[in-house]
DNA sequence: TCCTCCATTGGACCAAAGTCCAATATCTTT
DNA sequence: AAAGATATTGGACTTTGGTCCAATGGAGGA
């Protein structure tokens, strides 16, 4: 069940820390890779590995605050734990509602940065088994016509089929095949199933 | 569907400042209370409407990130929103992972308090929606006896009744009755209503 | 025009679930 | 010991849902 080995990225522009961080991850059995600036790690061919991102707040350029927004923005759910040297409090509130791990001031302890690390691969992890599995339903969703979609709906309000039938002004017998088909192209191994896929997928019941 | 009027909640050991907020907030429409520190508070009665608390940082005795605490553990999910005069990096962080919906240096732009306190207002109702239903769901599981319980995990996890029966060792009969007595006492209308309700309780079908 | 997808329906059955009825055996509690 | 809750089962039905096979009509693309 676990997955390839976690990669933790760090991005700072000071060589310095940079070093010391890949040292500490190292000897603490983590995979690293380190970028001297925001733009380089945008560059990077990301592997479709779980992870996290230690990052510093102000560097030259794109700015660590501002690369957070930019990976929100392009859908990249990778957990960022901040560090900085001289942070502010609107920088920290920033970070942290826009969904940081944690935000932490140099010197900091080892401890600390390591805690928030596993905290965020494990983070990762849990999201991105979430998004396949979504994404495997999405597509599922997908391969619905219109009217199974439609029907779909109904199901899962919990109607009877003959109740669907009257409100859709059809025949019993064409909801039974409909309601066959949403199983079968779901992947639903039971009407129990189902409800679970319209739960995450946000199928709602059509309006009374 | 809207609750009675909500209540903000304002602790501040500054007179000038309890007075400068509550002015804003009747301003705006809002019913305020303030209190001079996070005992009075405690002590306070508090109605069953929805609200949020307008928290300053640094207070004598009980600090507004110590009372913070003490809700999480007190189980009141009140939004808090904190204010301060000179905060660190560390309270700021501490408050928002905390749950705080905002941090707030003073001074502050009205317009950043009172769209903070929107959203925890907006958040508490529909936190205290979740939790009255949750708790109507669980005095109803409670309300089953261990075989009824037992059966309702089979049940959700999509298994037939001969196959329950199988696995239980018993008769079919048997599992319609316990099936038929947990729909009725759950209040599900359908096996569908069953499901989201196992969902939110968390009712997980027995290991295979 | 021909083919495919979509939506529709029928018939014939079978399997599963739900609903009345009633009965028995334990176990706990008053 | 009697009462009540729990767990169990049976019989007799009805209703629903699921599954074959087969067929029709319309819309849209090759």
């Amino acid at each position: 069940m676990t997955d390839r080995k976690p990669i933790v990225y760090v991005v700072d522009d000071d060589p310095s820390v940079r070093r010391a961080l890949e040292r500490l991850l190292r000897s603490t059995g983590h995979e690293a890779r380190t970028f001297a600036s925001a733009l380089d790690f945008i560059d990077y061919e990301h592997p479709d590995v779980p992870g996290c991102l230690v990052l510093d707040v102000r560097m030259p350029k794109l700015n660590g605050l501002d690369l957070q927004d930019l990976l929100i923005k392009k859908g990249n759910s990778i957990p960022v734990i901040f560090i900085t040297g001289h942070g502010t409090v609107p920088d920290s509130v920033r970070a942290l509602k826009g969904g940081a791990v944690d935000f932490l001031q140099k010197p900091f302890e080892d401890g600390d940065l390591l805690e928030a690390v596993s905290r965020g691969i494990e983070n990762h992890r849990h999201e991105r088994r979430k998004q396949k599995e979504m994404k495997i339903l999405r597509a599922r969703l997908n391969t619905l016509t219109p009217r199974e979609r439609e029907v779909f709906g109904f199901v899962i309000s919990g109607m009877l089929n003959k109740q669907i039938a009257y409100d859709l002004g059809i025949s019993e017998k064409t909801i039974k095949v409909h309601r066959a088909k949403v199983m079968q192209k779901m992947g639903a191994g039971s009407l129990a199933d189902l409800v679970r896929f319209a739960e995450k997928l946000g199928v709602n019941p059509p309006p009374a």
